[in-house]
DNA sequence: AGCACGCCGACT
DNA sequence: GTCGGCGTGCTC
């Protein structure tokens, strides 16, 4: 038998299976999407099982040295999905296939130090170089890079020792998974021999006979702290026991689980609307013969997706079948996933960003292993390991956090088509404001529509009002809040009711400027304004981490006259304290959430009324219920509405009706301010009115006016590197070829500099391609990319391919 | 990506 | 005559 293997080398012209022989002791454990170790020329990497056969044509084959796990982490299907996403996104199979399994179980290599008898014998004339064998000899084997950071000369005794036969290096492969295990105690005979043993023991041994009752009435294995507390009695007894042979101690692996010791509520099933029980009957119809079914709910915000959710979900499980959720990372809330808890209890797995590495592996192998029926989590649970899925919903479908950034970088929603289409299973997009391109399909008839346009219990949408900022200053208002903001928040702080205030922090950030000579505080690595941070008057660049304290003269003139600008949250909440004296604001940011638990914790002291008003980005946009709230101000709307991006308004008008959804949702009627520079402009007009549909019917016409995705695909190109002139010719030499295999009616823009032209010390330009909706077009521009890589090892230049790309930056 | 092999300059 | 620079090419 022999193993088609892809390997951990994240270059192209490697992205091919390599045959391994398959030695008969590990036969049982190859299988499709095991992952091995293998020889790879002189080294040993790790790498994935895509394919078994009979035959090889490979002359030389090696072997596969060792199976890394009993159950393969991956099925057929994910291997298959990893040659299409590969393909679809220009990464290498490998990078998909890393993508799709928790993070500790990526490989991790590590050289491993040890002594031969003849350098265990060996003297060195040398203190330091005796001292060094020492410390191998008592600590063998030893990691190779913990004995170069301890001794400055290790790596030339290390080739010494090795040349001399003194020292053997070993390259372990290996992952960063920690098994926790439980003691626990079991009975290691029949439970009649218990019985006997029970009578026959002496009379003095009378803790004992108590165990062994309690073996006696329960026969099954216990905890072993569990049961030394439970009777009282000490280890001594537990072991004279288990020397006796009556019972066994045994090490048990044990799930970690986040939500020990939590209890969740029964989530009570409210009568469906009528308009709820329409959209689940019409999903339903797609369960029954299971089918490929996409579906589109647009649904107000309060309109009760959740509960249609629910719904579906549970009549998935009814079916035998099983389910994903994703969310946002940003609404991954306890709120949210105390819902769907309550609902089907230990059936469910979550995995989000909070739980740590072991803890995400233990959800996931709960997954793997069948043994719950619902996985909800962020962008990457798209590839729960299910094996009969029959649902995959996308809740919040529009979000830019479903696409990955980072190579892979796919888009949850294209997964979840081709998982569907895999398992003939109902894909259900839900949002309040569809993304441009799922409306489009939903509109040409590839996606059943579902529209929910009433609220639960009838509550009316929030009243919006527009003021525009232009006017606030012609009047002589200077500051960020407009009378009529300032008189909401008196009114509301006089009703004890409570506020959120939101500042939509993107293109908007405290910069550092000074007066005199327009200098602005800038990034030395790369080409953007450096931002000020009070909590510890600190500068930093957003893009490379660099920090530097806060400048009390300017560099460029001299002047005592620099200080930061700009609205960041800190200031509003300054600025809030200062208009309203006593005002209690609670603030939401990178800075103030930055500590596990601190996010929750700051939005269960708003909840509890410990403050007036809950201030800040992005981050409060979602999801949040707050029964009090009755004021949403959203300090600059139009904030958005400027960047170098095809998506801006749709942006704008998305995050509008976003925040706007957190006001009233109870018995209170709500009140959304909205401050802005562009009060004509349609996407605040139409959000103001939560008027979707003529927003869409006017976005759709300027994409296709200027030919923007939905009617046309994007490919960006982005390559980086230090030296301009070079990174010039070698980017209008790609363009050229580029050209050439681009069907007619595709177009090439660029190459550019970059939005940010430079990032860490390397200059970036980027190229476009327009083209139809044709995935022919793709192989051929693959096959260029990977031809680039011979230029990159040349050069250094590094390109990297976005397909369907999100930020255009 | 590593790592080895290999063919030309500055040292013992 | 050897150590070592990094160009080139391969890895089942």
């Amino acid at each position: 038998m022999y193993a088609r293997v892809i390997v951990d080398v994240p270059v192209v012209d490697t992205d091919r299976p390599f045959d391994y022989a398959v030695p008969a002791a590990l036969l049982p454990f190859v299988r499709v999407g095991s992952r091995v170790s293998v020889p790879f020329g002189p080294r040993k990497l790790q790498g994935f099982v895509i394919e078994l056969a009979e035959q090889t044509d490979v002359d030389r084959v090696k072997a596969v040295l060792d199976v890394m796990d009993i159950e393969p982490p991956l099925t057929e299907e994910m291997v298959e999905l990893a040659r299409k996403m590969s393909a679809r996104y220009m990464c290498t199979q490998y990078a998909a296939l890393q993508s799709m399994i928790p993070a500790v179980l990526r490989s991790s290599y590590e050289k491993q130090v040890s002594l031969t008898s003849a350098g265990m014998a060996f003297e060195s004339g040398l203190m330091d170089e005796q001292a060094f064998y020492q410390h191998i000899k008592n600590r063998q084997p030893i990691a190779w890079d913990a004995l170069i950071k301890q001794f400055p000369m290790a790596a030339s005794w290390l080739t010494d020792g090795m040349k001399a036969g003194r020292i053997i290096v070993e390259q372990i492969v290996g992952d960063r998974v920690t098994k926790k295990t439980v003691t626990v105690i079991e009975p290691a005979v029949s439970l009649e021999q218990l019985e006997m043993a029970k009578v026959e023991l002496p009379k003095s041994a009378a803790r004992q006979k108590e165990v062994l009752s309690h073996f006696v009435h329960h026969y099954a294995a216990i905890d072993q702290p569990q049961l030394l507390a439970l009777l009282r009695v000490s280890n001594q007894t537990v072991k004279a026991l288990i020397d006796k042979g009556f019972l066994r101690r045994e090490e048990v692996e044990n799930y970690r689980d986040p939500f020990a010791g939590r209890t969740f509520a029964p989530v009570e099933k409210h009568p469906f609307t009528t308009q709820q029980q329409t959209v689940i009957n019409g999903i339903s119809e797609g369960m029954n013969p299971p089918q490929y079914y996409p579906c589109l709910i647009h649904g107000v915000t309060g309109s009760g997706k959740t509960e249609v959710y629910l719904e579906i979900m549970e009549r998935t499980i009814e079916q035998g079948r099983e389910a994903i959720l994703l969310v946002p990372e940003i609404s991954l809330t306890p709120q949210m996933v105390n819902r769907f808890k309550g609902r089907f209890g230990d059936q469910v797995a979550v995995m989000h960003s909070r739980l740590s590495q072991g803890e995400r592996y233990d959800e996931w192998r709960k997954i793997r292993r069948g043994q719950v029926k619902v996985a909800i989590g962020a962008r990457s649970a798209i590839f729960a390991p299910f094996r009969n899925l029959g649902l995959i919903i996308l809740d919040e479908e529009h979000e830019g956090s479903y696409k990955q950034e980072e190579t892979p970088r796919y888009h949850a929603r294209t997964i979840a088509q081709y998982r569907g289409l895999y398992h003939q299973a109902v894909v259900l997009f839900g949002s309040a404001t569809p993304s441009m391109e799922s409306y489009h399909e939903a509109q040409r008839g590839r996606i059943h529509l579902f529209t929910m346009d009433e609220r639960v219990n009838n509550r009316p949408m929030p009243v919006v009002n527009i003021v525009d900022m232009r006017e606030e200053l012609r009047e002589g208002n200077r500051t960020m809040f407009s009378k009529s903001l300032v008189e909401a928040i008196e009114d509301r702080l006089a009703k004890q009711e409570q506020m959120v205030m939101f500042l939509n922090r993107r293109g908007f950030s405290t910069f550092v400027m000074c007066r005199s000579c327009g200098y602005v505080a800038g990034c030395p690595h790369c080409d953007i304004s450096l931002t000020y941070h009070r909590s510890n008057r600190t500068l930093r660049c957003h893009y490379c981490g660099y920090t530097e304290s806060e400048p009390t003269l300017c560099p460029e003139c001299g002047s005592e006259h620099i200080r930061f600008f700009g609205t960041g949250t800190q200031k509003v909440e300054e600025e809030l304290s200062r208009h309203f004296p006593g005002i209690r604001v609670i603030r939401m940011d990178v800075d103030t959430t930055g500590r596990k638990g601190a996010h929750e914790k700051l939005l269960q002291d708003f909840r509890e009324g410990k403050g007036d008003v809950l201030l800040g980005t992005q981050m409060i946009a979602k999801g949040l219920d707050f029964p009090n709230v009755t004021l949403v101000g959203v300090l600059a709307a139009d904030s958005t509405l400027n960047l170098p991006d095809f998506r801006a308004a749709e942006r704008t008008f998305q995050l509008i009706t976003q925040v706007g959804g957190r006001a009233g949702r109870h018995e209170k009627q709500g009140e959304v301010i909205l401050q802005t520079y562009n009060t004509e402009h349609y996407s605040i007009q139409l959000a103001s009115r939560h008027d979707y549909s003529t927003f869409f019917v006017e976005e759709i016409k300027q994409r296709y006016e200027k030919n923007y995705p939905p009617y046309c695909r994007l490919i960006l190109f982005t390559f980086t590197h230090e030296n301009v002139p070079l990174i010039v010719k070698k980017a209008e030499q790609f363009a050229g070829k580029l050209r050439q295999i681009i069907p007619s009616g595709a177009f090439l823009l660029g190459p550019v500099a970059s939005p940010i032209a430079r990032i860490k010390d390397r200059y970036r330009f980027q190229c476009m391609v327009k083209y139809k909706n044709d995935p022919r077009v793709l192989p051929d521009i693959y096959r260029l990319v990977r031809a680039f890589d011979d230029e990159r090892k040349k050069t250094g230049i590094m390109l990297t391919v976005d397909v369907d790309p999100q930020m255009m930056m």
